[in-house]
DNA sequence: TCTCACACCTTTGAAGTGG
DNA sequence: CCACTTCAAAGGTGTGAGA
């Protein structure tokens, strides 16, 4: 039935749907989610099929047949959009101007001052603090999908070496993007706006085989968490509809096995209520040790003093470390951080309303130089470092250490990019994304019922077996987005969960897709590759399948295009069927124009990143869409930068050169 | 640097109880 | 039937020894 393993070259077997009857829910079930990708991991990251699961996939019977239903549904989709006004919530032509808040963030705050270590274990370990937010600006009857994803902040490897972080050389490849979807998606405006979205079921692992969806990372490397704002009603519309992606500095971190820092582990003990035994003021172990230390100290000292005559009271806050929270002895304690959303709501905006921590300033400030200073080139240092720094597209100033001698250092508007994979290419580049290498034709066939990413992978896409030139996996529902960066084309997708599968599933199974989505959420029910069902909800699966490169997008990635080129333009709605229209692109480019929008709202004290979760590198914007620069900043302080015309134009040339030589060299494997 | 077992803690939900 | 309490299991922590 299923093809055998290719030894030593799959992580594991996946169902890959490939007829009608696979589609069902029954088959789901039965057998092995049809959300998932026929693509597995190997060793080094790339992805394979299996040749024979290949040859069925590119079957032209199903195949056409599929396409041709797509097409169809599409076709209708569109024409009676044309013809009646909007009626439903979906298509209504509403405004939204969606800001999110970082929910505690006094505690982000105090975690980033010491340079935020986050455990990550082979069983995984949740996020602390958590990752929370809250939405304003939604529309309120308008469905939006949240979701986060970790992307690598940089190319290096660190080392904690005489009580701080240092590189300590390049970053190790890339582990594969998976994304976490809020388990409430999609959801109206006004419910995210009505409560804090909570992330803190969010796990990290450094187990590249993981197959619980928890996001796999790579330890001793720096991460940056990416909120993604997504209106759509429906988990399958992510692949065209509009993104808005923040970036809270705060909430950048290193990733570990252990504990490096004890000002950090101090800090966690501090304010996780899952550590309070290890507090000082409590009753567990680390008391007793305490206690076992001072009546050891005593008893040498008193050289007779009986064990029993030890003071019982620990040493309290005596080793509290500066800027920590409060040990919440009172009645806080409990429910701490999983009610952080409501207990710290108070909190985290009066934060934002006293004077803020002086990086928390220091981080309002820079933003708005951070875009003036982007004339400067990644050429300008010889550092590695620095070099790095200069190439960071995030436009936010990190907040380093107090200690760290880069706490003044600021940095470019962000931007997702993607490059090609130097493990792969062997161009060396500082970039290590993941390229998963599987047939274009496979991936036709996934995203072509929905008629939307298949002129993506069809134009930017340049995966050949065993021959990667660029990443690319489908999304959590078979979202795929693709980016077109100077260095390379390159695509990002977010999760392996193939749209047209999903889009079967709902239609065989006479369910709406969403309720069948949660209400496997809702159940706790997930197919897992192997067919099994696991116990973690949906999100957990879209993150599963995610197989997403990292192409996929370190933060900030160095590009060859210098800095002071990146434009920045307002969000926009990825567009599967107009881009082709637009000025400067071939008909064919169907690359997500990306924008960002540099955020300096105090309350909102994040970057945004119109489109997807999936990098979309700003070369490949269309001058329609790079001249239309805009803000949120309400107080008109900030500044988002608009680029020449020129140097868009070249970019644009640049990517237009890359597409036609993708569009050849694809079509020369592509089946018809 | 990583893994694992461990103790300690919180959270969750089933079972029991009473009105 | 509902609300409340109790309790055990599950799950989240950092620690520290060993690889």
């Amino acid at each position: 039935m299923r093809d055998p393993l290719v030894p030593g070259d799959m992580a594991f077997q996946p169902f890959l749907p490939n007829t009608a009857s696979d589609f069902t829910l029954d088959a789901m079930l039965a057998r092995q989610s049809p959300f998932f990708p026929a693509i597995a991991l190997t060793s080094h990251g790339s992805l394979h099929m299996p040749v024979a699961q290949r040859h069925r996939m590119l079957d032209p019977v199903n195949a056409e047949t599929i396409l041709r239903k797509a097409s169809l549904e599409q076709r209708n989709a569109t024409q009676s959009a044309k013809l009646s006004p909007p009626k439903t919530l979906e298509t209504e032509a509403t405004e939204d101007d969606p800001k999110v808040h970082l929910e505690a963030r006094h505690l982000w705050t105090q975690f980033h001052k010491s340079g935020t270590e986050m455990v990550i274990t082979k069983s995984g370990r949740r996020m602390f603090p958590p990752f929370k937010a809250r939405c304003t600006g939604l529309h309120q009857r308008a469905k939006y999908i949240l979701l986060v994803d970790i992307v690598a902040a940089d190319d290096f490897r660190y080392k904690f070496h005489n009580s701080r972080w240092m590189v300590s050389g390049k970053a190790d490849p890339e582990m594969p993007k998976r994304m976490y979807i809020h388990p409430d998606s999609p959801a109206s405006g006004e419910q995210w706006m009505s409560k804090v979205v909570n992330f803190h079921k969010l796990k990290l692992t450094n187990n590249i085989s993981d197959k619980h969806g928890f996001t796999i990372l790579n330890s001793m490397h720096k991460y940056q968490p990416r909120f993604h704002v997504v209106r759509a009603n429906d988990i399958l519309k992510l692949p065209y509809s509009t993104f808005r992606t923040y970036v809270f500095s705060e909430t950048e971190f290193i990733a570990v096995t252990a504990y490096q820092n004890d000002k950090i582990t101090q800090l966690k003990i501090d304010n996780n209520p899952f550590a309070k035994g290890f507090r000082d003021t409590g009753n567990g172990r680390r008391e007793k040790k305490k206690q076992l230390g001072i009546n050891i100290q005593k008893f040498s000292e008193t050289s007779g003093d009986s064990l029993d005559e030890a003071p019982l009271k620990s040493a309290g806050n005596a080793t509290s470390i500066e800027g920590c929270q409060s040990d919440n002895e009172s009645g806080q304690e409990s429910k701490h951080w999983n009610n952080v959303g409501q207990d710290l709501r108070k909190t985290s905006t009066t934060t934002e309303e006293l004077t803020p921590e002086p990086n928390v300033t220091t981080f309002h400030d820079k933003a708005d130089r951070a875009s003036t200073d982007s004339l400067r080139t990644e050429t300008d240092s010889e550092d590695p470092k620095e070099d790095h720094i200069n190439s960071i597209t995030g436009g936010m100033t990190r907040c380093f250490g107090a200690e760290d001698p880069r706490a003044t250092e600021h940095f470019q508007p962000l931007t997702v990019e993607t490059d090609q994979s130097a493990h792969i290419t062997g161009l060396g580049r500082s970039s290590f994304s993941h390229c998963y290498s599987y047939p274009p034709d496979w991936t036709r066939y996934i995203l072509n019922p929905l008629g939307v990413a298949h002129r993506l992978l069809h134009n930017a896409q340049v995966n050949m077996q065993g021959e990667t030139l660029s990443s690319v996996a489908a999304t959590a529902m078979g979202h795929m987005l693709m980016a077109v960066s100077s260095g390379g084309v390159c695509s990002m997708g977010t999760a392996g969960i193939p749209v047209s599968s999903v889009q079967r599933v709902s239609g065989t199974s006479g369910l709406p897709l969403n309720f069948q989505q949660h209400a496997m959420a809702s159940q706790g029910l997930t197919v897992s590759p192997f067919g099994a069902i696991f116990p973690y909800p949906y999100s957990h699966l879209a993150a599963t399948a995610a197989l997403s490169t990292t192409a996929s997008t370190p933060v900030h990635r160095r590009s060859v295009t210098p800095v002071h080129r990146r434009p920045v333009r307002p969000p926009t709605r990825f567009r599967p069927y107009l881009i082709s229209n637009r000025v400067g692109l071939p008909d064919n480019c169907s690359t997500p124009p990306t924008s960002i929008r540099l955020m300096t709202d105090r309350d909102v004290n994040c970057h945004t990143i119109a489109n997807s979760p999936i990098a979309a590198p700003l070369h490949c914007m269309p001058m329609s869409e790079v001249n239309s620069v805009s803000s949120l900043q309400s107080s008109g302080a900030s500044a988002a930068k608009r680029v020449s015309s020129k140097d868009c134009m070249d970019q644009l040339q640049c990517i237009q050169q890359l597409v036609r030589g993708i569009d050849s060299y694809q079509d020369r494997d592509s089946y018809s």
